[in-house]
DNA sequence: TATTGTAAAATCGTATACGATATAATAAGC
DNA sequence: GCTTATTATATCGTATACGATTTTACAATA
């Protein structure tokens, strides 16, 4: 950039800024597991230096989406089936926590407001949306609980689970078995039934946790089967 | 810095070496909770400039121990009663969970272990050891559980609770009710008892989550006894 | 052809430079 | 004397510069 064009702009933002259209890309895929993070390409795509940009990558490290090699700058973590199966079972830990927690406080609005979501839900045809659908109809559930921490961990745990959301419609045939338990589960936070609701969430969860691992399963074995290649 | 003394060190390891100096002064207290932290005055502590500061102190924020204000700059976050008391919430969710893993898999030298650990509780009488060693100890229990992430996640939880340590020995008058508690604990333990061994550890967390609650409570008084000043 | 060595290019990590903004100090008006 | 405007100073946030390191391209050798 020449001395004229040296422009400033408006100081501050840009970390936060960044921050969440990577953690977006990275969770969407388009930035794949593995891949290393260039940063004078990054830095010019978001039009700014290397410094904010690296700011961003150490959030992003510390969020456990990326990783920084000695040297060898950024990647987007790479992770293997038991990072899956224990992310799985932290949400167990925490969701059935906040879920029993939020019954007692559970008012009619917060009942209408996640049975609408469930509407949306059957009738949303764009399988991309299913993910964040599902994401809030369990956040409509747990908010009442009233610990924003304890939700702060559990979005950013579904949102890394979600990293499969490309993968699970393929693996999934439908929506018909999550969309159940998530009725069984209304109706027993409808009747203030805590121990019911987190029994039904336990079982939801370690179901999908299980079809994680089967897909991990039958993916090690075609690259067994392909001579290891890809 | 002159022209001829501009020397470069070696490239790299800048940000991980100072954020867990960064984390450490924070949580012993040397940097206090609200302080703002001068980044030209801690860089030249570290003896680096700003921009690896930065980056360490971007990862401080995602831990959330560290809070940018726009413009501002950062500052050492100031937790609430309700942060605390929430963090204990999400303690007693994470670390019966790990118990109840690891009960199972639990091996004579990892009670050895967890017993050498509180025969060294026991024996110490520098009180800046207790939090430490407390930390030892239940990790040691749920270490066998085999999740690392979930270990992570226990011992960062612990860390920022710990925030308290100074305070602790002025509200604790002794060991002896943790002390008794670590004993009761390790002997469901010792049995594989998992059940007892959860039901133990619950009330142990919520004790602690207790006594911090009245600390506050104590501590907000006093401030208003005195007028709000200090 | 496969392997090793070497030079060139790409990329990283950090120091410095500097405009933007916030805070403190000072002066002007009431 | 107290409040408001103004200047000075401190501090932030980011662009750029540049040595250090890694990666790649390519030649030399077996």
């Amino acid at each position: 950039m020449g001395d004229a064009a040296r422009e400033f702009k408006v100081n501050g933002a840009s970390v936060w800024r960044i921050v969440p259209q990577l953690r977006e890309d990275i969770l969407s895929g388009s930035l794949a597991a593995g891949q290393p993070l260039r940063q004078d390409e990054l830095a010019a795509k978001f039009n700014v230096s290397k410094v904010p940009l690296r700011e961003a990558l150490r959030q992003l490290e510390a969020d456990g989406l990326v990783e920084f090699r000695p040297r060898r700058g950024a990647f987007v973590v790479e992770l293997t089936a038991d990072d899956f199966a224990e992310m799985f079972d932290i949400r167990v830990a925490l969701e059935c926590r906040a879920l029993e927690l939020a019954v007692p406080n559970l008012v009619e609005a917060d009942l209408r407001f996640a049975r609408e979501i469930l509407d949306d839900y059957a009738a949303q045809e764009d399988y991309r949306e299913w993910s964040d659908l599902n994401l809030r109809f369990h956040l409509a559930l747990y908010e009442p609980c009233n610990r924003h921490r304890l939700i702060r961990m559990i979005r950013q745990l579904h949102e890394k689970t979600g990293l499969f959301r490309r993968l699970h419609i393929t693996m999934v045939s439908g929506l018909e078995r999550p969309n159940l338990e998530h009725e069984e589960l209304l109706n027993a936070c409808a009747k203030g039934d805590a121990g019911g609701a987190v029994t039904i969430l336990r079982g939801h969860i370690e179901t999908s946790q299980k079809e994680v691992a089967a897909h991990f399963r039958r993916q090690s074995l075609r690259v067994a089967d392909h001579g290891g290649r890809n």
